[in-house]
DNA sequence: CTGAAAGCGCTTACAG
DNA sequence: CTGAAAGCGCTTACAG
């Protein structure tokens, strides 16, 4: 034990590792550098059970994954260690919906939108575990949430197409459940109607490459007239094209196809996807703004952040 | 407090939860029933500091992202929810080479060879926990790991391509300090020495698609008499190919492209890469069994487990 | 500035 | 089958 060797008591160990407390210089210095040669580390379980902070964080992942998802996980865990926090990776399949995390004092939990089960939020809130949201508004259950505006997305790729004079336009749309998916579909919409255009064709998958890719097949072969091709996001977009090729229809000569989320898969050169960017480092740092913020100020009023998302211009409008 | 409301001891409550432990049904009953009424479950990190195990298990994510790596992370998470572990994931740039995570009292690190640090190894063998390694053999370190053969995948791509007929053969590899880049170099040098042809060109990239772009570019333009060109990881042959759509090389007709891996992206319509299969479930099942199994018996000699390639045949060889 | 003591919320022998 | 007690490894008032 480091405190024997260096002939202090434990509570000067302690304060050795804690920044900010009282304790003779030398003496930490000398605590210090025998716990380096022991290999003594304050054990984070003993130092969590202390009312005070566990710095533990649940980050709940949904069933539904494409690079995009994936892409906002991988950067919020690595946000979370940049600000001292240890991320717990919890599958929302596997644990019970993400409760069984509960099990530990969590300093916050956050979840997509799309994951989120009513249970959970019952939980967090008895518990009282901060949770953060991203993905969707969630002002009417008190929770705090950050999320690209959709609708508006949408409009900037719709306008897009429309002004490049396409009159035909077909949609693949996301899972019903997801805000997301209304959202960006209503964009869509908003954007045809002001320019007296309808929908002309329409079907709905599960933001996947492989299911953007039937579904934009079945649609380009049973609405041949089609010039504008919208989805509601980059995977299946990139699923899309792929459609277009086998069935030889010219992208963008004949058919316009964008995307929405701006993954890195949009910027390769063999799809220079157009796409709308969904600013996934700025969701990410605006979670861990309200994130710290809340463990600041845990009776604060909860807050919903809107992110701008910017129309990417490539090769396939 | 359950064991108050329910008039019994704090052992029956821990009982109750506890699977296997001798408790009348009806007792254990009425303690579930109360638990569940006021949201009570036992704190994870005050039973973890219990000697016992805490099911925490560190993941150290590297910083050389890809699609495949990323993609392993994800199911080594996912493995080890199902198997009642929590994973912590630890950015190795940020917390200390992954060292800090041993702050807690871990059951197990887990850790790709290439990111795997010379402190971080006597770390855990000083505090006694248990490293799993994967993407690299460990066997000089008395470390558990599973990897795929690296040499025996490349092999299968170049024997390919060489009874094909293709003899004017560029490689694109990846870091130096991989062993796995080591290893796929081997590969193909290998067979194209018993087929008596030797490698043309060469050019190290970063393991990315816009790496494996520029890369390809450059030895395309400086090499236009190849007609193979092995890469040393999908991602960088999704760039080949990109490189070869830019100048006009048509695939696979005038160039065969391979990559290793077998990632999602190579199974697109617009990829359709030929490739060599790096089957992650069965690498991330192996890991979870040396896991376990290193927690029943922690006193078992290492074992390194080889995961067999499988050649993939698609549209660019 | 520092030590002795209490306490965080559990589990686990130890007695019954 | 079950409770009282000790103990896991820390931190934090409380006294000095």
């Amino acid at each position: 034990m480091v405190a024997d060797r260096a002939g202090v008591s434990r509570s000067a160990v302690s304060r050795a590792f804690t920044k900010g407390s009282y304790l003779e210089e030398s003496k930490r210095q000398k605590i210090l550098e025998i716990a380096t040669e022991i290999g003594y580390q304050p054990n984070a379980l003993a130092a969590g059970l202390q009312g005070g902070r566990s710095r533990l964080v649940a980050v709940i992942e949904g069933d539904v994954r494409n690079a995009h998802d994936t892409a906002v996980i991988s950067q919020l865990c690595s946000a979370l260690n940049a600000n001292g926090f240890w991320p717990i990776l919890v599958s929302v399949t596997r644990m019970n919906g993400g409760a069984d995390a509960l099990a530990f004092p969590l300093d916050a939990l956050i979840v997509r939108g799309g994951s989120m089960s009513e249970d959970l939020v019952h939980r967090c809130a008895k518990l009282g575990v901060p949770m953060i949201c991203y993905g969707r508004p969630t002002e009417e259950l008190n929770i705090d949430s950050a999320y690209c505006k959709n609708r508006t997305g949408m409009e900037l790729a719709a306008e897009l197409l429309v002004s490049k004079g396409r009159r035909a336009f077909g949609y693949v749309g996301g899972p019903d459940q997801f805000y997301s998916s209304m959202q960006r579909r209503k964009g869509v919409l908003n954007v045809l109607e002001r320019a007296n255009l309808s929908l002309e064709a329409e079907v709905v998958s599960d933001f996947s490459v492989d299911g953007g890719f039937a579904a934009a097949r079945s649609l380009l072969m049973a609405n041949t007239h089609l010039d504008a091709l919208i989805c509601a996001n980059d995977a299946m977009a990139i699923g899309a094209l792929g459609a277009a090729h086998t069935l030889g229809i010219a992208v963008p000569d004949r058919l316009s196809v964008v995307g929405f989320d701006d993954a890195d898969m949009a910027d390769w050169q063999i799809t220079q996807l157009t796409t709308v960017r969904n600013p996934l480092e700025t969701t990410v740092q605006e979670i861990l703004k309200l994130l710290v913020d809340r463990i600041d100020n845990p009776d604060r009023e909860c807050r919903t952040i809107r992110v701008e998302p910017q129309l990417i211009l490539r090769g396939t409008h």
